[in-house]
DNA sequence: AGTTTGTTTGGAATTGTTCCAATTAATTGA
DNA sequence: TCAATTAATTGGAACAATTCCAAACAAACT
């Protein structure tokens, strides 16, 4: 149907996106989106991905970083994933999906959308509508040989 | 503001659920314990619960409401939901349960169990095991009556 | 009782995040 | 084009939630 984005534009799927938004596309953000759109689906904290920006010599504040985060999220581009006090991971798919959160290093993977569902949603109480369900599976290690 | 007797042993409760805990019976963990369980289900914060505690003479230090809360929590007396970074609610209620999150003022609020279910659990990876379902619906004041 | 063990405490430290005012960069439009 | 305008970036300070610490204290055991 439609060609593959081509390999020599690396931004464009980027600025399309800021595009949209109304975002200027700025160096920086040009950076933080291509580290996190060009790698398909990602879950990454602001500290994560400011380590990633510097090692590949992209200067950036931390500051930026959350910024930038924090206007993908608000403009849709992506989604916040609270999953423990003073832990929250930014995720690039927003699609409707949940997640499976690895309890022994907190780390965070989408479960695919027709392996989860749910039967019966609540009725809302008066006046409010669901803006969104969050659904967070947490596994732990299988019993056998606990170390600690 | 009178003293009322209402049991002769107002904190019979907490001391059964400390000693099963085999945690021991302080003055403080009795002041709270009476404070979480002797009202229902309750959904607090580690400051509101300080807060009350203050509020009702008892002397008990911020530091110390912490750790009852995450030894009540570490037993499995309560249950820690995070709402959001920074916002974590400790949930009297250790049932199989879920929660609406009112998005406006932050309020957490049980969803009654025959209200919701999942129609199905995704495979678990491998060596790994379901330690918990948390499902969150987030809800927002309907659109139409926007006041405020 | 005295001793041991567990708990509480205030304050400092830590972590994750936001705020701020100054600087720098992107955009507009003559 | 380039000056004027607007928005974004920055480092560091401030902040909020939580944990850590070592000393003081309280509960439990013998």
């Amino acid at each position: 149907m439609r060609q593959d984005t081509p390999r020599e534009r690396p931004f464009s799927q980027t600025l399309r996106r800021l595009k949209e938004a109304g975002l200027r596309p700025t160096r920086q953000r040009l950076a933080l989106g291509k580290l996190l759109f060009d790698a398909g689906d990602r879950h990454v904290t602001a500290e994560q991905l400011h380590g990633e920006a510097s090692e590949q010599g992209i200067k950036v504040s931390l500051a930026t970083v959350y910024n930038t985060l924090n206007q993908f999220t608000a403009n849709g581009l992506m989604r916040e994933v609270v999953v423990a006090p003073g832990r929250s991971y930014f995720d690039t798919n927003v699609e409707d999906h949940h997640h499976f959160l690895y309890e022994d290093d907190g780390a965070l993977q989408d479960i695919p959308q027709d392996q989860i569902a749910l039967a019966a949603l609540p009725d809302s109480p008066a006046d409010m509508e669901v803006s969104r369900v969050d659904v967070i599976v947490r596994l732990r290690r299988a019993v056998d040989n606990q170390s600690q």
